[in-house]
DNA sequence: CAGTGGTCTAGACCACTGA
DNA sequence: CAGTGGTCTAGACCACTGC
């Protein structure tokens, strides 16, 4: 019997999965840590291992003296649902649309040098994109890739689906990214490919990631329909993990 | 000596100090497990605990193999920095103002009601704020409080400083958030109140409070000027907890 | 009071990295 | 190859909850 995934995962989406399932009801208490390790056979160490996963996705609540409690599952978000408009779309069985507007290699933008940590004057391949949900455009998409990762895309059908998928395939690793969000007016593009009037109010999502040994791949500014997307965000006072930076700007 | 913080805390806080100070220089590895278990007497089981707070953090990186290596410090966000307006504005040495516009005790309205787990009919109490930073207009607060707590606040100068300070003073304890992140044109009031045409595009981020035991306490409408503010987020892909939730909107 | 989760220890085996 | 972090175990003591 292979086991590719360690224990403690395991243990940790069995748990989810009780969950999402109903066995542990919403609101209700979850069996304590003992009854878990008499009943899993493993060590309490592996087990409170995968329930602290389940407290950071704040699924689980309260502890100390008492049985946590159960929180209605929000969906569960891997970091796929971060990055690609498609994986998302289609964790919620809603379908991603995308039409392909301009693919270029160019010199990259002195802006984008610095974010992407390239040396003046080098190359990247830059994508210009109107994304769908359910057949409604929601999205303008401006990416930009490194070049040894964009040429990938020369060999991609860029209308036929997730360009992270394709990437992934080609063992493109990204690990981290991060976001950074505000509101912007509609400019012509925007409102051309979205429908609305220039200067229509859009939230705005520029997006940096990085590969496991933290370099810079790609940079994307996208620009949603605050009418078709919103985002949320959870965070806890014991954990710190959830960090939602809040920059002051100076004026624009 | 007391003893009041948990070992993997002191230990956690020390490392991130050193990172901090520079003693762990970025981009440079950090000491392996078995030498701080060496240097620090605790166990190797306390150490990683400490190092796994930093890694979800997004200060260490990398593994297997290899030590972790130390990234650019991002400044530390604590949960306070997520609700208080006050406490963020300090943490970067800004200065944070505020004049309350109006202050009123009345039945909550239908829509908050449900977000707030209230009967129907229920008491509360809200808010209308202009805050400021360092004396510039930034952002347009409405804060709805639940009646037991928002009482506290006839007892408190709300021009005069951090609403939430006040509350942590009176044993109110926030424990838990849920931040809605869109775009809005700006209406009459935000207009008026931030000195920008109607229409102009603001960062509205809507935010639903609990405490412990995860009894709502506060719901906020607050919209930012995008010229004053942005907010980001970091993420990784071991890591679910930074949770960003991307939901579709039936067309408004 | 008994049961719970929070903390801490000591030791073990493995997979992976880099020299 | 030796060293690293990733995983897992077994057992211990404590602070806190509820009865």
């Amino acid at each position: 019997m292979a086991r590719l995934e360690p224990l403690h995962v395991t243990l940790a989406e069995d748990f989810r999965r009780r969950i999402a399932d109903g066995v542990w009801p919403a609101g209700e208490s979850a069996p304590s840590e003992a009854e878990l390790v008499r009943e899993t056979g493993a060590s309490r160490g592996t087990v409170r291992q995968a329930l602290n996963a389940l407290r950071t996705e704040g699924l689980l609540v309260g502890g100390q003296g008492r049985s946590p409690r159960v929180r209605k599952a929000p969906p569960a978000q891997s970091f796929s649902h971060f990055i690609s408009f498609t994986q998302w779309a289609e964790s919620m069985g809603r379908v991603a649309g995308q039409r392909l507007e301009e693919m270029a290699r160019r010199a990259c933008p002195a802006e984008l040098a610095e974010e992407l940590e390239l040396p003046p004057g080098e190359q990247v391949v830059q994508l210009l994109r109107q994304r769908t949900l359910d057949g409604v455009p929601t999205m303008v998409e401006r990416t930009t890739f490194v070049l040894d990762v964009g040429l990938h895309l020369f060999t991609f059908d860029t209308n036929s689906g997730s360009i992270f998928a394709h990437l992934a395939s080609q063992g493109v690793d990204l690990a981290r990214g991060r976001h950074t969000i505000d509101a912007v007016g509609a400019d012509q593009t925007d409102a051309a490919l979205l429908g609305v009037p220039v200067g229509e109010p859009l939230l705005r999502v520029r997006r940096l990631t990085r590969t496991r040994d933290d370099r810079p791949i790609e940079y994307s500014d996208d620009r949603y329909l605050p009418s078709r997307a919103t985002f949320s965000i959870e965070n806890t006072a014991e954990n710190r993990s959830a960090m939602l930076h809040l920059n002051p700007q100076e004026s624009a």
